[in-house]
DNA sequence: TTGAAAGCGCTAACAT
DNA sequence: ATGTTAGCGCTTTCAA
C-alpha cells in the first residue's frame, strides 16, 4: 500500500520533492506548466498521499474521535449520521470508541486521546461517570472536546443538549393528565445530568398536581437484562406499584412491555408507559410507544460542526455555552385511554 | 498535545532516545535499571507516544476501517459491537464509514485506503454496488480486506455469512406452513448476493409447494420512506395482493405494519409478515414480529479476528474461504394464526 | 520558479 | 549496554 510517493514523483519529472509537493498544493510559488506535469503524473501513478506523514508534520490528523455509550441505541446511531455528514462534508475521520457505560473503559480511551491521535472529540459520557479529572486533564491539555447529549457540566466547553427538564416534565404532565397518580421515573444514571433533569422536570409536574409523594426513582442497570427484569416485576407487584411509567431510555421499553404482559397488566389501561427514544418501531409497538424523541441528527451535525469548526479556526474557541435543541412528545397509544 | 517525546525523555535522563525507545519496549539490549529510570520519568512526565510517528515507520496504524450502509440498523450496529470487543482487545483503532447504501460513496471511500490510513478493511457492501473494480484494486493493493453479511463473491478473500438461503427458505416454508398461497419477497436490492439467496431460498419453498406462480419480487429503496409506503400499498391493494410478506430488511417493518393498517388488512389473519431483523423491540410489536435474527455481534467478532489476525501475522493469508454462522428464525404472532 | 536541508517523533541497523 | 545514524513521507523555511 501507499508506495507512490513524492520521491518517486520527483525523481520521474526531475524535480525536487519541494516542488512536488508544493505543485500538490497549488503553491503559487510553481508554475503553471510544472503543477500541470506533476498533477498528470500524479495521476497517472494514483499517488495518495501518505496521511501520517503530513500528521506527523501538521501535528493535525484531520480524525476526531466520537465516544458513545452504545451504539444500538436509536439515538447515539442517528447521532452518528448527523455526525458523519458533517465529517464527510469537511473531510474529516471519524474514530469510533464504545464505553458500554462504563467509567474505565471511558477513562483508558480519554487517555489515548493524549497521544495526538485526535484534533477534536465529540462525546456522550457513560452513565456511571462520576469523576471527570481525566476528562478535565485532557481537554486542559488543548484537545477541544464537544459534549452531546449526556454533557459534563464541569468542563467549559461546548454542549449540545436538549430540553430534558421540560421534556420530564411534559412527558409527566401528560401522563397525569392521562389519570396517572403514581408516576415512577426508570432512571439508567443517578449520576448524568441529563437523567437529573428528566427527573427534576417530572418532579415538577408531581409537585403541581401534588402527587410528588407516590413518585418513585427506581434506576436500572443498562446492562442487565434479566436482573432488570425483576427489578421491574418486583416494582410492578409492589405496594408503590405506578400507573405511569417514565422510561429515561429506549432499552428499559421491552422489559417493560413484557413485565406487564407476564403480570396481565394492560398497557394503557392498568399502567401507562412512555420512553425516551428514537426508535422508528415505536409507532408499530403493542400498544404504540409515546415518545420523547430527542433532533439526533441535529445534534451530531451541531457538535461536528462546532467541533470541527473550533479545529480549522484557531481562532474559534469552544467556549462553556450550551445549545439547546428541542425535543418533540409523540403521543402514541401507551398513555392514552 | 503530546508534547512529551522521546527526546525530551533522553535529554532528561541522558540517553539516546534510541536507548529510551528500547527502553519503553522492554528490549533485552537495556539494563534493568535504565528500563526503571525510563519508565518511571515517562510515567512522571505522561509521555504518551505519538501514534503517526510509528505508523509512518512501521507502515502499520493499528487502525482497521468498517465500512457500512447503516449504522441506523440494528444488524449493522450490533456488528460493530463485535467488532469493537476485539479491537479494543488487539488495541486497534476503528474508522467508521457509512456508504448510505451508495455506491459512489463507497468507491470514494475505498479508494482513501490506498494511502495507508488503515491496516485493513471490515466491510459490507452497499445494496447499489454492481462494479467491484474499485474494491478489487484497494484489495490487489495489499490491502486485507474481510466482508461481512453482505459479501463480493469476486474477491478472493474472507467472508462471514449467514446460511441465507436456507433462512429464506425456512422462513418461507414457514409461512407456507401457515397457509400462505402468495408469497412477495420485499428485497432491498438486486444486486446483492444475500439477497438473491435469501429469494432463492424463498422461491424453493414456493416451487416445493407449487405456489411459485403468484410468489413476487418486489424491490423498495432502502433510502425514500415515502415513496416505499405507496409502493407497498399498491401492491397491497393489487390483484396481486400476497397473503404472506417476508421483509429482506428490518425497515420495511413499519412501513409494512402502517399499511396494512390503512388497509384494514389484519396481520397475521389477512396476511403474515416476517423479516430479517435484530431488533429487541421485535418482540413488542403488534404483533410480535416473527423474525430471522443474524448473529450479529459473533459476525463482527469472527471478521474482525480473522482481519486483525491476518494483519498480525503476514504468514496468516486471508483465504477465499467463506465462514458461515446460522440465523434463528423466532416464530411470533405476526405469522401465526 | 526551483532546490537543499532540516525536522515532525519514532525505530532499527549498525556501531561502540 | 548504549549511542550514532539514517530514514519512514511530507512540509517548510531559506537559499539559489
Amino acid at each position: 500500500m501507499a508506495n507512490v510517493t513524492i520521491k518517486i514523483l520527483a525523481k520521474e519529472l526531475g524535480l525536487s520533492t519541494a516542488a512536488i509537493s508544493k505543485a500538490l498544493h497549488d503553491s503559487h510559488e510553481i508554475s503553471e506548466s510544472t503543477k500541470q506535469r506533476v498533477l498528470a503524473l500524479a495521476k497517472e501513478l494514483n499517488y495518495i498521499p501518505n496521511p501520517y506523514a503530513s500528521s506527523l508534520r501538521h501535528r493535525k490528523s484531520n480524525t476526531i474521535a466520537v465516544v458513545l455509550p452504545d451504539v444500538t441505541d436509536s439515538f447515539f446511531s442517528e447521532a452518528i449520521n448527523g455526525i458523519e455528514s458533517i465529517a464527510i462534508e469537511k473531510d474529516f475521520h471519524v474514530l469510533l470508541y464504545l464505553t458500554h457505560e462504563r467509567a474505565q473503559r471511558e477513562e483508558t480511551i480519554l487517555k489515548e486521546f493524549k497521544s495526538g491521535r485526535v484534533d477534536g472529540i465529540i462525546m456522550s459520557i457513560s452513565s456511571e461517570t462520576t469523576n471527570f479529572d481525566c476528562i478535565h486533564d485532557t481537554f486542559s491539555k488543548n484537545m477541544p472536546i464537544v459534549f452531546f447529549d449526556r454533557i459534563c457540566e464541569q468542563i467549559d466547553t461546548a454542549k449540545i443538549i436538549t430540553n430534558d427538564f421540560e421534556s420530564g416534565y411534559l412527558a409527566t404532565r401528560h401522563l397525569i393528565e392521562q389519570g396517572c397518580k403514581k408516576i415512577t421515573f426508570l432512571s439508567n444514571s443517578d449520576s448524568l445530568l441529563i437523567t437529573k433533569n428528566r427527573k427534576e422536570g417530572a418532579l415538577k409536574a408531581c409537585l403541581e398536581n401534588a402527587i410528588e409523594e407516590s413518585f418513585l426513582h427506581v434506576k436500572l442497570d443498562c446492562y442487565a437484562n434479566e436482573f432488570d427484569s425483576e427489578k421491574i416485576e418486583q416494582l410492578l407487584t409492589s405496594e408503590q406499584k405506578p400507573d405511569g411509567i417514565v422510561c429515561c431510555i429506549e432499552k428499559f421499553t421491552p422489559n417493560v412491555y413484557i413485565v406487564c404482559r407476564k403480570l396481565g397488566l394492560s398497557i394503557p389501561k392498568d399502567i401507562k408507559v412512555l420512553s425516551f427514544s428514537n426508535l422508528n418501531t415505536a409507532i408499530i409497538l403493542n400498544p404504540s410507544l409515546t415518545t420523547i424523541t430527542q433532533p439526533a441528527f441535529e445534534m451530531g451535525k451541531a457538535a461536528a460542526t462546532i467541533l470541527i469548526k473550533s479545529i480549522e479556526k484557531k481562532s474559534f474557541i469552544l467556549k462553556d455555552e450550551t445549545i439547546t435543541l428541542p425535543s418533540t412528545l409523540f403521543i402514541r397509544d401507551s398513555t392514552t385511554n
